[in-house]
DNA sequence: CGTCCTTCTTGTCATATGGCAAGAATAGTG
DNA sequence: CACTATTCTTGCCATATGACAAGAAGGACG
């Protein structure tokens, strides 16, 4: 099976051409249909996915029972839950696809056998989680300093294509605001307004 | 040098008393003063630490110029910016000790032996960073759906004794608010008002 | 033990965002 | 292609929190 995103996550210079190989061939072509669950509350994930084509988000559930959006994926972003995928408990995140979806799958098994057997991929892995970790702060402080408007454009700026794949809802939990703040914020800044 | 905080960190069930002791060796117990910072913002680390007693908090400047703490750090503690220590690249974040502070330190070079040469050290260090970044979506969610008070609240919950090392307002910035209005939500609680 | 400096509290008013509800627009479906 | 169900916009008013400033309280230090 052929795969120009898989060698584009583990590119040349890092892995040799048989390093490549013997990590593709771990894993397995997934297809979703939009509104399918990859990952839901409550369940231990078995695996996790590099997306190939779709467009897929996370999200918790708050205490009042809302759904709060954590983040959104699209091709070549890996789609996990960190804690729950590494420390083997029940994870607290719903992972849905949102379009029709293409992934490469890795189960918890084969993932082992690399991150202990291939020091370049473990470096690569510690890489992606320190570089998530970087985001989910950044997200964090964003929250706590910046305007929702600030976010807004950010967001904009960094996942252009959020627009046509995510509802309005979706997007401005993931904001900390109400879709009838966003819907107000889009309006000011369609307007040039403020 | 003895530590038991160290021993109790790479707990006998998971580590074999040779690889404790092959692990401990690799620490040298350092020293900061009250105020001393441990990381700055712009340099990039070449340690991280177990904090083995004292008190010490993490911020970051926003756009505004404003201290935003991002976390704080006692007993048992890891205390590393997991992003620029991982990536080799400078850091966001400001380190600092709030009291005296003594801590084991571990350099980037020692940390990547064990790391790569010990499989029940990566399995310990994978965890701790994934642990780390489900606290840090927690507090995400926390950010946008509970009321600062619930906030307030739970944070005294998990570290009791923040009262007495950190100000309200680095408290305060924490939680997203203004130290103002935590003095507020500080009346309102002692006042069993609302 | 008095002085100074930082931290904390409290008052007044401003503002960003929320809650709710009604209509408008858009998309999904037989 | 009509019908229905979402999704999005907009109005009105409520509320949590911020900004600023003045005083009170608490700690550090000679």
């Amino acid at each position: 099976m052929i795969s120009s995103v898989l060698r584009s996550i583990f590119p040349t210079p890092h892995f040799s051409p048989e390093e490549q190989d013997s990590i593709i061939e771990k894993f397995t072509r997934k297809e979703f249909k939009k509104g399918e669950y990859l990952l839901s509350e409550g369940q231990t994930p078995n695996h996790y996915w590099f997306v190939e084509s779709g467009f897929i988000r996370s999200f918790a559930i708050d205490t009042e029972g809302n759904e709060i959006s954590t983040d959104f994926f699209t091709t070549k972003d890996v789609v996990i839950d960190w804690p729950s995928f590494f420390m083997r408990t029940s994870t607290r995140e719903n992972i849905q696809a949102l379009t029709d979806c293409s992934c490469w799958q890795l189960s918890f098994e084969k993932f082992q056998q690399l991150f202990h057997g291939m020091e370049a991929f473990r470096e690569a892995g510690r890489t992606r989680l320190a570089q998530s970790y970087f985001e989910l702060k950044r997200h964090n402080i964003s929250l706590i300093s910046d305007h929702a408007r600030d976010r807004y454009l950010r967001l904009l700026e960094e996942k252009p294509n959020i627009i046509q794949n995510v509802s309005l809802k979706q997007i401005a939990t993931y904001l900390g605001i109400t879709d009838t703040s966003l819907s107000r914020i889009r309006n000011e800044i369609a307007n040039n307004l403020k």
